[in-house]
DNA sequence: TAGATTGTTAATCGATTAACAATC
DNA sequence: TAGATTGTTAATCGATTAACAATC
């Protein structure tokens, strides 16, 4: 049931597999070798084959894999047969953005917003009720809460994953542009936008 | 000039010295040793020497590095003394979230929003044009455009990429969950949020 | 059956870490 | 000068690629 100690690489290619196979189950294809795959993926044969048998063996000899199949044996590895209830703090544009983006197709649910500004709190955002992040720790001790989304400013940001975790959040999902400390047993995924616009930058003026 | 055969795995690695040290000036600290900055960045001495050493020898032995300097030396290796103009296709709520971010600072420039939607074309957001997408060549043609930002849904993201790569951009920021296709001398950079709540997920279900 | 393609082991490649002479 | 710390080479580690026997 615990697939540890597979490497990140490996993890961070799951999301991919998982969208190319969507796609292919869209257009009605039924099965794929790991040479194919590899022509549309970019990801060598060899390294497909590697990474599905990090999970187990899922394809058939002479044959490939079936894609529906492979298709569930991912969304079962990455979790995505669960739902997740998660929470955004900070209500500004960030988290229009998020709530407003269709997550909860995938499973991830929406249950509040949190802010400090008056003049928002009591409002909603699309169907979601934004809170004064007062009673922040009283509404994760009530509900379960899986996985709590930052969109604050830097500054309170610290202080705001410190009591996302002593209140029992599993997960943060930090959008500030800055390093988080956090308990081990509390993940911790960053989406750092000035990073990738610096790496962007930096490769424009690299290209020759 | 021209810095090339540097790794990913270096290059995605400087954003976040760059930040580091930036709070370092900021706390009125002069100088470090790769051996206390690897305490606070959590890379080892030995990779934050090699890093450094790919571009040059910023250091001093005995001494340490001058922080201010290599913070310098930093924004020159990225890029950040220059500006660049950006223009973003997509005038929707990540839209806000992007121009009302504060990109600016850092020399990322807003020039112009396009969308199909006529209710917002002729309108502003922050302080920045909402044009036709139908005129975005045109646009092109006539200011010179560094980074295009895509943040249209999925289904039109690879006909806009090609529109933009015709037109003449240097590179796309991405927001679109897709995977996109360009000509290889324009530089594409990714934001998967989707892939990131995923791998998210997985860790959440994967640890003990 | 013969051909195709997996699952898996071995080889290679690249990135990280360790070590230390150079030198401030 | 002596101590500290870099710059850089060598060693190790991990990830990717190649190869091929197993088998559908």
């Amino acid at each position: 049931m615990n697939n540890n100690n597979i490497s990140m690489a490996v993890i961070r290619r799951l999301p991919k597999y998982h969208r190319c196979l969507g796609v292919m189950i869209k257009n009605g294809k039924k099965r794929i070798s790991s040479k194919d795959l590899s022509e549309v993926i970019g990801f060598s044969a060899s390294q497909i084959r590697q990474d599905f048998n990090n999970f187990g063996a899922f394809g058939q000899q002479g044959y490939g894999y079936n894609i529906k199949e492979l298709y569930n044996e991912i969304e079962k590895i990455i979790g995505l047969e669960k739902d997740y209830n998660m929470i955004v703090i900070g209500g500004g544009n960030l988290a229009y953005s998020l709530v407003g983006y269709g997550f909860g197709n995938l499973g991830f649910k929406f249950k509040a917003i949190f802010d400090n500004d008056k003049s928002i709190i009591g409002k909603k955002i699309y169907d979601i009720n934004v809170y004064d992040v007062n009673i922040l720790e009283t509404f994760i001790s009530k509900n379960k809460v899986d996985i709590a989304i930052i969109t604050t400013p830097s500054d309170v940001a610290q202080n705001i994953a410190d009591r996302l975790c002593i209140s029992g959040v599993r997960g943060i999902w930090n959008f500030a542009p800055i390093d988080l400390n956090v308990p081990e047993d509390i993940m911790l995924e960053n989406v750092h936008m000035v990073d990738s616009l610096m790496t962007l930058a930096y490769l424009l003026n690299d290209k020759k």
